[in-house]
DNA sequence: ATAGGGTTAG
């Protein structure tokens, strides 16, 4: 319990009453560059100053405060009740001038005093300035000092609202993050424009985690979402795969009487599409049934998130169903959707077919794009026909596109594969010159590259240069060190790799893993594998049918083949359908050696029973 | 004054 006492322009008394203590403690709160030694700062003559402020005739404004009175002129300006805007003007030009950090008691007075007066635009400049300057003033500071200059609830929200946009808008989401969680304690409220602003920020950070948080802090704190908080949030939990609790944001909003509208629908369809899982194109469809259902017209991007979707799930044919259905519904096709189809087609090597939808687009008027380019040269690249991608990276320029990152990725990747690193090298010097920066994706390649080579050291050097250039290692990057150790026979070293990645705050993927476990496996470590399914599983990664394949293998050659068809039923009782190597291993290191299938594949063995 | 789509690297 905190009772004001009295205030100075700079100092502040007040009584603190601890409870359960009958003691009584005066503290006096000072600005850190209040003149707080002086008991009584000089007085001014505020409608003369005023008035000199008001005419911006600084030079006199400057001989008559002495130096050392800059700071006491504020307070007394705030005290006099004298135009909040006017205080500002002065506050700017002693803050240029003088260069002296924010003084968090004067900012926070002198917000309040704009808040009064409804002066919202100058508050967000001041604010974002304020941000913008990186002091560190801690926030907790001050909300204090709000508290303690207002007893307004109103004009406390309302600055608090406006620093968390100023937080998120200058990328220091973090710091909007803890506005935020520090404004429920203070029992600040903030309006949902806030609250999104913090939502879509963290969303681009992938900071699922935050997310929710805020997400159920809204709900406890009654601050009603609206139909772009739960568009924000459903594409947040659709980015991390998060499908099922997407759809309950829906449920959710239905429930607070708002409709989902069509970016809605595209987002969770997209969603299904990208990390769906098994049979995820089939859930997408039945998504955009209930679309049209609901009365919601699929647009040009939902036709384009689904042929997309179909490509990438290798069912090119459907795509084009899609593609026709969309014609059919009047909707034109345009450059992504184009794309998008170019793209399934070369994946599937129908170059041809591919360049032939190129000259289809152009009939049409639509004019292709860097990205169209990325796709056709990456199918010829993986087709290995170099000498057709290089001529086709010629041509960008006549057409008034410029290469991007992606485009020299795509052609160092290749001439990497294909032994041709001098070729590689000079993309990427080409690249330097022409302004266009390697990432830590073009790394990845020219490691990867030296390690297919067989070249440590090379590897060992754009490993170092990456750093040197501020990149950070990516997952990707430890993947490609954690296979070459791997095929090196060096599992035990690739997985202290492993352990950095959880450091770095990076995520193995199932391949990362996988690998190891191989390695290990090939080894005839099996326990070693063994923990490290244990560990994956433990980080919510369940095996897949990679990880069986690995594990039956490994079974396999050290002649456990009662274990191996252990695994290989538990793999089948979890709903995985056994591809090519599985069946490949099963009949050389299974069938072969006495074991036969049922009629559900299921494998018994004949010298046992 | 805020929400949704296409291209690279394991």
């Amino acid at each position: 319990m905190l009772k004001l006492l009295s205030s100075s322009s700079s100092c502040l008394q007040a009584r603190v009453l601890i409870p359960g203590h009958r003691l009584t403690y005066i503290i006096r709160l000072c600005s850190s560059i209040s003149i707080s030694e002086s008991p009584s700062p000089q007085s001014i003559n505020v409608p003369f100053i005023s008035d000199l402020i008001a005419k911006q005739h600084w030079s006199e404004l400057k001989t008559h405060l002495k130096d050392s009175t800059f700071i006491t002129v504020l307070p007394q300006l705030i005290d006099s009740g004298a135009d909040p805007e006017l205080i500002l003007r002065y506050f700017n030009w002693s803050q240029k001038g003088l260069n002296v950090p924010h003084n968090i008691e004067i900012t926070c007075r002198l917000l309040l005093s704009l808040a009064n007066t409804k002066k919202y635009p100058k508050m967000r400049s001041l604010l974002d300035e304020f941000v913008r300057r990186n002091e560190k003033h801690s926030i907790s500071s001050i909300f204090h000092m709000l508290s303690l200059w207002s007893n307004q609830f109103c004009a406390n929200s309302i600055i608090v609202d406006m620093l968390v946009v100023a937080y998120v808008k200058n990328s220091k989401t973090n710091l909007g993050f803890e506005a935020f969680q520090r404004a429920g304690d203070y029992g600040f409220r903030l309006s949902v424009l806030s609250c999104n602003a913090l939502l879509s920020a963290l969303v681009k950070e992938k900071e699922i985690g935050y997310v929710e948080f805020v997400y159920k802090e809204m709900f406890r704190r009654r601050i009603k979402g609206d139909l772009y908080t739960f568009n924000i949030v459903i594409n947040g939990l659709c980015k991390v795969g998060k499908l099922n609790k997407a759809k309950d944001v829906i449920d959710d909003m239905k429930a607070w009487g708002i409709s989902p509208n069509v970016v809605t629908y595209n987002t969770i369809i997209g969603g299904h599409c990208k990390l769906g899982g098994l049979g995820k194109m089939h859930k997408a469809d039945a998504i955009l049934k209930e679309m049209v259902a609901n009365n919601i017209c699929p647009s040009e991007m939902t036709f384009n998130v689904l042929i997309d979707g179909f490509c990438k799930d290798e069912n090119v044919a459907a795509a084009f169903k899609v593609f026709e259905e969309m014609r059919r519904q009047g909707l034109k096709p345009g450059v992504v959707t184009y794309n998008s189809l170019i793209n399934g087609l070369c994946c599937h090597g129908k170059l041809d077919e591919a360049c032939g939808l190129q000259d289809e687009m152009l009939g049409l008027g639509l004019k292709p794009n860097i990205a169209t380019y990325n796709v056709l040269i990456n199918g010829f690249c993986k087709k290995k026909m170099l000498k057709e991608a290089r001529e086709l990276f010629d041509d960008i320029g006549d057409r008034g596109l410029v290469p991007n990152v992606i485009t020299y990725n795509i052609l160092i990747d290749a001439y990497c594969k294909n032994e041709m690193k001098e070729e590689a090298y000079a993309f990427h010097s080409m690249m330097i010159e022409r302004g266009v920066f390697p990432n830590t994706s073009t790394f990845n390649c020219l490691i990867a590259g030296s390690f297919k080579q067989g070249n440590m050291e090379t590897a060992r050097k754009f490993l170092h240069q990456m750093e040197v250039k501020g990149l950070k290692a990516d997952c990707i990057t430890y993947n490609i060190l954690i296979d070459a150790l791997c095929k090196d026979g060096e599992p035990r070293k690739a997985e202290r790799l492993l352990n950095e990645m959880f450091t770095k705050g990076l995520n193995p993927s199932h391949l990362t893993y996988n690998t190891l476990m191989d390695s290990y496996c090939r080894e005839g470590n099996l326990n070693a594998a063994l923990n490290l399914r244990a560990r994956m599983e433990k980080e919510g990664k369940r095996a897949n049918i990679v990880t069986y394949n690995v594990l039956i293998k490994g079974y396999c050659v050290r002649e456990k083949l009662v274990a191996a068809n252990e695994l290989l039923n538990e793999m089948l009782e979890k709903g995985l359908i056994p591809n090519r190597t599985t069946y490949e291993i099963v009949k050389v290191e299974m069938m072969d050696k006495g074991f036969v299938p049922d009629i559900d594949g299921h494998l018994h063995n004949i010298s046992s029973s």
